[in-house]
DNA sequence: CGCGGGTTTGAATGAGTTCAATCACGGTGG
DNA sequence: CCACCGTGATTGAACTCATTCAAACCCGCG
């Protein structure tokens, strides 16, 4: 819950939201495996899912191998509210390290957000957020260079993570390996390789094995063409 | 209205919602001629629009010019559902064609669906279609060649254009020049032809200045790996 | 007729892929 | 303690798909 709580007090009023409420909720803690399967495509879920720790990944997977990773999953992030209108998945969602998930079904979170404006709104300012970070991915695979997506990646990966964690920092920790990041971005694992190489040269980035420390924000958001608003991280206002 | 009941009633029994409170809600029409804005980036929306002809675009231009087309709306597609949240628009929207667009107030609109939770899950559903679209967006440019892409979007638009008129046709009217297509699809104007013309030879498509004609939908799909089902158009169920 | 937007074609170039080999490192079993 | 794996990262060379630039073409329209 606390990554959650991070994120929202964020961009809510501290006392605005009765996180008491969304904290009491029925729910069940579970733990998946890196590369267990959370939702499978094809399948109707019942549950809305919030990550407590770890990551996961929506994805599918092409008809001869090839795969797409959608979108990464953070702690605080929830999914799938697609499950409210029991349509089936189109997509599957798997964890990428091991991942704690806190699990609540569909009915008792549609009794709470129907009890609560408030927590209904924040609930649809997490689904637009989600989708401009489904939108800046279709940017960034579709018309940016092999450079650009990656720094673009970092930097995006840098202001969610610092905001589900509630602390600035410039490192980015990175618990998956090149092909998941080649898999996101459109690009064979060779190339990422290439890429981080190109970048470290540049004195952008330094890697290690935990993950990427950054090391000139600013060359690198100009590099990458990285604007932060879209993760629209200011306070939430409500619409009258 | 029409476009919009047309898409509704394919997916939730005629008589199910009333579209009577949708239909008399306060609103004005709106003309826009091809490459007028409608929502730009940035700004603060305080409407919600549902398009009743014609053809708009979402978009964003990068720093050097380089144009991606996030998704194509057409007739019965509604946004900006975001303003509920009175968030700063991070992409345009602009009219593609002559667009005739119905416009809600924010507040009109929130009162609506206050009121009936049928119109709200309505709405929660067309969001969810949206994001289904903007997945399969990504999947095309991340890891498609050129010749699936254009099938894919042939065989997407050929489907939302049905599923809004309410009839079946092989006919894709496409009232855009190939460079929107072209900045939908990652490609450049150049290569977009050359697909064209191969997709032609192979006696998939014949093309027309008025739009394109499906030859053999089935190879077509099968060439782009088209699988419907991501564009939720079975009916829909109303979760417990 | 000639102009202009859009499409098509050709030739040269380039970014990213593929294949294959090598390297680095942590873990395992003898 | 050390040889032996296995996974993931890196590098080189050949290749491919798509881009760029430039010219030609097509067609509706004033």
């Amino acid at each position: 819950m606390k990554a959650l709580e991070n994120r929202m007090s964020n961009y809510v009023d501290v006392n605005w939201l009765d996180m008491k409420l969304l904290r009491e909720l029925p729910h069940k803690i579970e733990i998946r495996r890196p590369g267990e399967d959370i939702v499978t495509i094809g399948e109707v879920s019942d549950s809305v899912f919030v990550i407590e720790k770890g990551w996961a990944m929506r994805y599918r997977i092409l008809d001869d191998g090839r795969r797409q990773i959608l979108n990464f999953m953070l702690p605080g992030d929830c999914f799938d509210l697609m499950s409210l209108t029991a349509a089936k998945s189109d997509h599957s969602v798997v964890a990428a390290t091991e991942v704690e998930l806190r699990r609540i079904e569909t009915h008792s979170f549609v009794a709470a957000i129907s009890k609560s404006p408030k927590l209904a709104m924040a609930f649809w300012w997490v689904a637009i957020q989600e989708q401009a970070i489904l939108r800046e991915q279709i940017i960034r695979v579709g018309r940016r260079s092999a450079s650009e997506r990656v720094g673009h990646m970092i930097l995006e990966l840098n202001r969610r993570l610092a905001f589900s964690m509630g602390e600035e920092t410039n490192f980015v920790s990175l618990p998956v390996p090149q092909a998941l990041l080649a898999d996101a971005l459109g690009l064979s694992v060779v190339h990422i390789s290439r890429t981080f190489s190109k970048l470290r040269s540049k004195g952008f980035i330094a890697t290690g094995p935990e993950g990427i420390e950054i090391l000139r924000r600013e060359e690198l958001a100009k590099l990458s063409d990285f604007d932060n608003r879209y993760l629209h991280m200011e306070k939430l206002r409500l619409a009258s």
